[in-house]
DNA sequence: CTTTCTTTACTTACCGAAAAGTAAGTTACC
DNA sequence: GGTAACTTACTTTTCGGTAAGTAAAGAAAG
């Protein structure tokens, strides 16, 4: 019934098995951690359950980390080097603007899809963290986020781009990405290959079907045979449920 | 320094004036709720603090609800219906698909942006729920999501919405109107008008500057000079910082 | 090669704070 | 006086974090 967390390693196996291998069994503690981030949330996640799945007793974890915050702010910092590292590879830095963006899309969303750290970034909310860390978490996600804005811009001077706001566009394509976390699962149906697609035709070349579509540059289209759509459910016209009355003290509740 | 909700309703303005107005103290409590989750979240925000910010002390809450999550899950059936109703107001029923998604995203995204409750349906995580209500509530977000997958499945259909994965592309949309909740700020430079327009904008029409564009359909372009662009930090060549090194108990933290 | 000492890598048992929720008493309006 | 609308005081649970002790793996000494 509960959902094992398949990772190869375990440092923790059977607490005899006691090798020195602190750095393995830190990134173990780390991918774990992530997993249940995700999983539930920062908050909801305790010290003692974290400890739990390692095989470990949860002070053992402070041997490791001072505190539950290093933790996490840890994840970020790994999933920050993951989706930089992305980008890098993918832009040529003569490219226009357009493509800069479009090559920033796929790897982002690539980045997000298959590594946790990199949805650590996406989906976990900096709001239960301390003022100083959070600063640190914020000002490296901001500059992610201005990259793009950058690319956006650049691609509205040398023409690639349509006159839009910046701003607004980079919130709007950022926020696509960011959100796969919520809906993606790792043994689903889609591929990470085909997200990052999707995204990068979607978010650059739209939605309307192009009647005169500009002769040089042909988007890509994706065969939706080989798509597996999964059924879905449809909207039904069942009435909101109210919550099961609950035969308690009613007073006070009007309706 | 604290940042006080400016609620124009204060219903306990003075724990003296006992008005007898259930419903209306229901809501204030709805609102109040609101503002704390989204801008904390759920489980960071306590029922002595939401009392507090009320002027009442915390059973009188349980006066009003029955627990913690009839607070939220109230939260979000209004935020469903205000969606809801954006949604059924926009929509002309013989339209295109292409159409009906352009209305879809700019209805949404107004509700996500105007309406706290709206927020809160995109904003608020539903893993601290109980298995039952986060089964209602996933059925009615699904059933929003459901619509607009629908609307681009009949779009490609008739042929107003280029040929792509529609459960895809509506992830994508439903992500970037959600994540809105997370850079909106009520006072900001972005209008709700000008955040809707470029959205919709953005998401049907793409990024790419089109060379040849359809001649029966003219994109609305937006005036950038009255857009409050304000400056914004740029990538900086920083080193990722390390967390100060906090002189206590060294051992284990290899580097 | 054996004994002892040191460091690593944990464990058991506990503390204090916070937070959801409750019991029972109190005030004010009709 | 009765009921709506609260309050004060309390219980219970959960969770982050700590204190103190201990088993095992080398290193050093004899």
């Amino acid at each position: 019934m509960v959902k094992r967390p398949k990772i190869a390693m375990e440092p923790w196996k059977s607490f005899q098995v006691r090798k020195r291998n602190p750095d393995g069994k830190r990134d173990a503690v780390l991918l774990t951690a992530a997993h249940l981030f995700l999983e539930q949330g920062y908050r909801r996640t305790s010290m003692s359950e974290l400890a739990k799945r390692l095989n470990i007793t949860k002070p053992a974890l402070y041997y490791y980390f001072h505190n539950k915050e290093e933790i996490v702010v840890e994840c970020y910092r790994r999933g920050i080097a993951v989706i930089e590292a992305g980008l890098g590879d993918a832009l040529v830095s003569h490219a226009a603007g357009f493509d800069k963006v479009k090559a920033y899309v796929e790897a982002y969303a690539t980045a997000v899809v298959l590594h946790e750290f990199g949805r650590c970034v996406a989906m976990l909310d900096d709001g239960a963290l301390s003022a100083t860390t959070r600063r640190e978490v914020r000002s490296l996600k901001r500059r992610i986020d201005a990259t793009l804005r950058g690319y956006i811009e650049e691609g509205m001077k040398d023409g690639s781009i349509a006159n839009c706001n910046a701003k607004i566009a980079a919130f709007a394509i950022a926020g696509a990405i960011n959100w796969i976390g919520t809906w993606y699962q790792p043994g689903g149906p889609l591929s990470a290959a085909e997200i990052g697609e999707q995204f990068s035709l979607l978010l650059t070349e739209g939605l309307h079907r192009q009647v005169a579509r500009a002769p040089e540059r042909k988007a890509a289209q994706v065969d939706l045979s080989k798509t597996a759509m999964v059924a879905l459910v449809r909207p039904k016209p069942e009435t909101l449920s109210r919550s099961q009355a609950n035969g308690k003290h009613d007073r006070g509740h009007v309706e």
